[in-house]
DNA sequence: AATAATTGATGCTAAAAGGGTATCATGAAA
DNA sequence: TTTCATGATACCCTTTTAGCATCAATTATT
């Protein structure tokens, strides 16, 4: 097979309007050289396309089954580079996001329905994984983004700002301080607190035990849980207290009290972070999304 | 759309082999004329398929859905060509077969099938006609093959006999003549006679009518049927005799009587006609394998 | 650190493919 | 018969494509 595109569309012209001269019209070349290349075309396949009597042009069975083929390759092209032109401008994609807890409570899954509203052809995975996990699986190429606690600083990265939260004290109703509005960190110094699991929290602890530090306090744990429903259930039963960002709120259980702290200004960070090399179209057009996107405080 | 079939298989190369060099030696060209070749592609898509980093080629995400593309149109395209091939020699093909009650009850059933077996790839479109509407259907193209009654004298037209019966005659089983073996064309001159619609049999009557003229009489038709079973039904019945041919063996119905004739040689032939001017690779085919067959008698 | 080796890109020239104009041969229509 | 329209052919020019030598950049080796 020596021809080329060129001689199907050729071949579909003089097949459809079984003329040469307005074939070659058609194609916007001299009807010599389109009799060459049909010529070509047919010593090429060993067929006979078409039957010249010197006054018409007949197609041949032959040549309508090739016909039939051309129309679907000449498609099948004219598909193949649409497709590839809209992946590369990110319209068509996969993007392998990972998020946290945190994340997900928050803005973030607002975030992704305006995106897809926008790239309704890209398929966003969401992927639920610990700061330091989405961290490994970015290394490995296995996430394109991560939605993660705190600004990160590794080299090869670029990351941006989502989400900024205040944090709050979650106590039981029948707590002493559970009357009050808002509270100052040294308060409750004493007190016993429930918090998630050393191991998968580590980033946030990275943010609390300074805080509590400058009060002059290191917080005593007494229960670790895995995730923030389970927290807030350990706290609801009066085994302690727990400091969290204020998106608690948005998941009230009930026999709790959300309490502002007076001296605490730091904010848990949640940023989306990405390889800065690899850069397809969807995930360049993720990274413009977040840019664009105004920084919802909360 | 610029570029040809030969960008796709030097991309598909290059995608396969991540290495121009290696992919430029696989394709038997140099490595420039390869490298140059994927440019004017990516320019044409306006997309750049591979990240070519000095030491190494990857390709993008763009890049692998062209190539997937690419894959599907190759096959597409050695498809199309094989299928185009086929075609023109007859593999496949529709071959619309036109056939006379005498000779779907002869060999024509055996013969078709035959062919079938040969030629698996060629549809057989069967249409049962009298001659004459067969010979008009072959005119306006309708019909590629006829199988019809009597040598036929058209220009434009090849012809070649597939099957030759003898007449018989036949009577119910009350009648006198019905415990004789054979009998004489003159013996039943003077009997009522069953037979088809004159304007359906024409063809069989331009047979019929020569034989019994010759034995000096004109067969007194009493009652007329449109097809070989009604014919059968009202001989059998008392209503007539009749003559048809020998293949009435092969549909017994009882109460019947077939009974040779001692005087009569002239046999009735069945023909296959063709238009010789439009020739298919099927009809090809199928003329082949009528001129090869060895006529079968009855 | 210096050198060698490998890779894809570039510049130049030659060959091949493709196209345009004029013209021919043929068969249908007038 | 003449005229007309059609596809094929001949000849020449343009564009495309390939090959060769070489470059620039990076990696591997010493």
């Amino acid at each position: 097979m020596k021809f080329g595109l060129r001689h199907i569309r050729y071949f579909i012209a003089v097949a459809e309007e079984l003329h040469f001269r307005r074939a070659a019209e058609r194609l916007g070349i001299a009807q010599p050289a389109l009799s060459r290349a049909i010529r070509y075309l047919e010593k090429e396949l060993g067929v006979d396309l078409f039957v010249r009597s010197n006054r018409s042009v007949a197609i041949t069975a032959a040549g309508q089954t090739f016909f039939d083929g051309c129309l679907t390759i000449v498609n099948s092209v004219a598909h193949v580079v649409e497709n590839t032109r809209r992946v590369n401008q990110g319209q068509i994609g996969v993007l392998r996001i990972g998020y946290t807890d945190t994340a997900i409570s928050g803005v973030l899954p607002g975030q992704l329905k305006a995106f897809q509203d926008q790239q309704p052809g890209v398929v966003l995975q969401p992927h639920h994984d610990v700061t330091n996990t989405q961290l490994q699986k970015l290394d490995q190429g296995v996430l394109d983004f991560g939605f993660v606690t705190g600004p990160i600083n590794r080299s090869g990265y670029e990351q941006c700002p989502v989400q900024s939260e205040r944090f709050v004290c979650v106590v039981y109703e029948a707590h002493p301080l559970a009357a009050r509005k808002s509270i100052r960190m040294e308060e409750i110094s004493g007190e016993d607190f429930v918090h998630g699991s050393s191991k998968d929290w580590q980033q946030f602890y990275s943010y609390l035990f300074p805080l509590c530090r400058r009060s002059g306090f290191e917080p005593r744990i007494v229960q670790e849980a895995y995730n923030t429903a389970g927290i807030l259930g350990l706290v609801a039963s009066g085994m302690g207290v727990t400091i969290l960002t204020d998106n608690v709120r948005n998941s009230i259980v009930p026999g709790l009290v959300i309490l502002d702290f007076e001296d605490v200004d730091e904010n848990l960070q949640t940023m989306a972070v990405w390889r800065s090399d690899v850069m397809s179209g969807s995930k360049k057009l993720f990274v413009g999304f977040l840019r664009d996107d105004p920084l919802e405080l909360s």
